[in-house]
DNA sequence: GGCCGACTGTTGTGGTCGACAACAATCATT
DNA sequence: AATGATTGTTGTCGACCACAACAGTCGGCC
């Protein structure tokens, strides 16, 4: 056995039938009672299409959450931090490193609100727009990609039975 | 402002519009470019679904990934590790943790393989047994929670859509 | 006006999780 | 017998989330 890992004594008894070669325990573990799972569907889905995201704007270094961020603060300038946050499902503690990262590359200001001393407007900044702009080209060919996975009315499709989770 | 962040200087000038109570950029953030993604969608889906699933399993304290990890040695007695881990998509360092805790909950062995030193082959206890069927039962109750959130005709569509990805 | 509860941004801690790299034991092939 | 690949294990790193604490500020109420 490998390592130090406490084992049960092993019973050295009967072999069974031995074919010498492929083992079935090995070779496929099949489909299974998961298959009718939405939740391990989901999951698995969840994983491709973030990898699929990240590997298509990698080139500018831009993850979903940020994306995001970014799609918020520009469809509805000058928010509180808390209210991006309640919007995107993020806890606000999380949001502060996040911002952090974009106000160092010069994408967003955290300006002070003229409403409220305690909370900050969030604005994109010239940069940040035009950057903006592209990253929502990349997102639109993650997107393509989505489609060539599972078809373009499954899309829809999806986008309408999720839509209750905003 | 809050603690310490670097901030620019208020311009204390003139205040606009005052209406003393609501501020647009609080009140609602509303729907935006997000709405066209499925990501971001499949993201918040999962989300509630794993919640509902570790609340409805709560009582007896198994994650989705334990769930998943319990069906498939379940369907499948005996398989190996490696074989487990790459059904699920997890990492076998990460199933060596996993299985740690099923072992000293005493619901999986770790037995010696009776053609490889290397490996373990994995069963379910009697224990393990009895409790899957338990777990079973909260797991339907679970995919009834799914039913009640997106319909169950949505549901069967989503378990179409996402079939590709196990 | 002054007090008190609630909220905002921030910091820190702990736990889960995935990617990666190392390692000993074992296997497979030559 | 020797070499390379595989299996389980351990450890580290970083991303991520939940939670709690805190100072500054707001809002309402007496």
């Amino acid at each position: 056995m490998a390592a130090r890992a406490p084992q049960a004594k092993r019973k050295t008894g009967a072999e069974g039938p031995r074919t010498k070669k492929i083992e079935p325990a090995d070779v496929d573990v099949g489909l299974d009672g998961l298959a009718g799972h939405v939740g391990y569907a989901v999951r698995r889905f969840q994983l491709w299409i973030f990898q699929d995201f990240i590997k298509t704007l990698a080139a500018v270094d831009i993850t979903p959450t940020q994306y995001s961020v970014l799609t918020v603060i520009a469809a509805n300038p000058g928010p509180t931090q808390m209210a991006v946050a309640k919007r995107l499902g993020i806890e606000r503690a999380r949001l502060v490193h996040l911002l952090d990262a974009l106000e160092q590359r010069n994408l967003v200001t955290r300006a002070a609100s003229k409403t409220d001393r305690r909370s900050h407007a969030l604005h994109l900044t010239g940069a940040g727009e035009a950057s903006l702009r592209q990253f929502k080209l990349l997102a639109a060919e993650h997107e393509r990609h989505v489609i060539d996975k599972i078809g373009k009315d499954n899309r829809e499709r999806l986008l309408e039975i999720l839509a209750p989770f905003r």
